[in-house]
DNA sequence: CCGCAAATAATCCATTTGGATTAGAAAGGA
DNA sequence: TCCTTTCTAATCCAAATGGATTATTTGCGG
């Protein structure tokens, strides 16, 4: 059975293009759009059974864009999916897409053989097709803090980092305060060597070998 | 030129089928490990020319898991991009490994081909090879609001604290790197003795009096 | 030309740290 | 009960750090 898409493009002949290369596989191109309001306009005009099943979508248009488009049709629409395709891979717009409800997000660098394979993979295992460059563009983003997981921290704190003991955390928060052995010492009632021991094992643990390194270690990876 | 790579397993027979399979590519197996200490273990008595430019790291192992290695490793070897290879595609160890600096992330059900020719890929265009189903669930993650976007405070800060001089600025840099002071001195090809006399004199504007205390401090009043 | 602030460098000395090793007590699971 | 882990503690030694002081050089402003 064939595939029907919707293909929203402002640009005519990046439609017809695309539109003649996918029609040769068994993709069916059942409705062609050239911004966002004109895409809704047309497919409140189709019957519910006619409704593609996929859509491409460029980002970049006049009138309303890609991600707005996306946002309303994901609504309207639930059963269909929405691929993102354009050239552009801006982090903010690849982010502000998908939050809008983008199934999958492919650049116009692909290959119309390309996204035709990927379009029939999509079909088969119901997995959002993705251009490698925009993958690895959303694992930084995930990366670079500028994205967290704002879960309940039940799930989030479970695992003792580093397999750090109670007591080896206690000695952490102390030893990154600046305080000395001795300090940490007499600040857990314990002896000044019994302290270094714990600092020892911690350096060990971390694979570190000095207070700086923990420290620094411990801020990267959100140890404190 | 071929690529050195380290493969990570706590499954002999893992291990194994793995290396003998890549090392009929481009690729050179130059280091093989059980778990995440044995792996940090094994990476601290190569020489620095001898490291491997990529680690295949299985996700779920005993004594240390690959999470925690790589967050370790992606401190102690910036260099080397750490690939999770495993079977699991659970969201929160996905978001877990990638924040511990992951710069890639494969499905053990990728045919050996596969991962040879995406570490190729890699070396080439230099993006991080991502499964396809991992990518999805990556998309998901974000998708699902689990995950929000957090703008970064701007340019905020760009008065010069604490009257530090240039030098003086450049020297705290080094030293919350965790350099001591013979390295802060051949780094800038200076003395050990007049690192150190900066160093001190840091101290002395910052009021502190260890270097703990500088990079705490450094950290809080956001120096760094 | 003078003066001053930085940067450079060295020396002495006490303290702290890192590293390795050994060892006893307590707690908890197989 | 035995075994393992954790916490406790100590010792020895080399290296690094902190603190104080002195001194030369350099560059810039008045």
């Amino acid at each position: 059975m064939s595939i029907q898409i919707a293909i929203v493009d402002d640009n005519p002949s990046n439609r017809h293009i695309l539109k003649d290369k996918l029609t040769r596989t068994r993709i069916e191109v059942v409705l062609t759009a050239e911004n966002g309001r004109d895409f809704l306009n047309k497919m409140k005009e189709l019957q519910v059974d006619k409704l593609p099943s996929v859509v491409l979508m460029d980002v970049e248009m006049p009138e309303m864009d890609g991600v707005d488009a996306v946002a309303a049709g994901s609504y309207l629409y639930p059963s269909v999916k929405f691929i993102m395709l354009t050239i552009f891979d801006d982090e903010e717009k690849i982010f502000k897409a998908i939050k809008a409800g983008a199934f999958g997000y492919l650049l116009k660098d692909e290959s119309a053989e390309n996204i035709a394979d990927m379009l029939t993979q999509m079909h088969e295992n119901n997995l959002g097709p993705i251009s490698p460059g925009i993958a690895h563009k959303i694992l930084k983003l995930v990366q670079n803090n500028t994205v967290t997981l704002s879960q309940k921290p039940a799930a989030v704190k479970e695992k003792t980092p580093f397999n750090l003991t109670e007591r080896e955390q206690e000695i952490l928060r102390l030893l990154v305060q600046g305080l000395l052995y001795k300090e940490i010492g007499s600040e857990l009632q314990i002896s000044t060597n019994t302290a270094k021991k714990h600092v020892m094992n911690i350096y060990s643990k971390l694979h570190v070998n000095s207070k700086i390194q923990a420290l620094t270690l411990a801020h990267e990876k959100g140890l404190i």
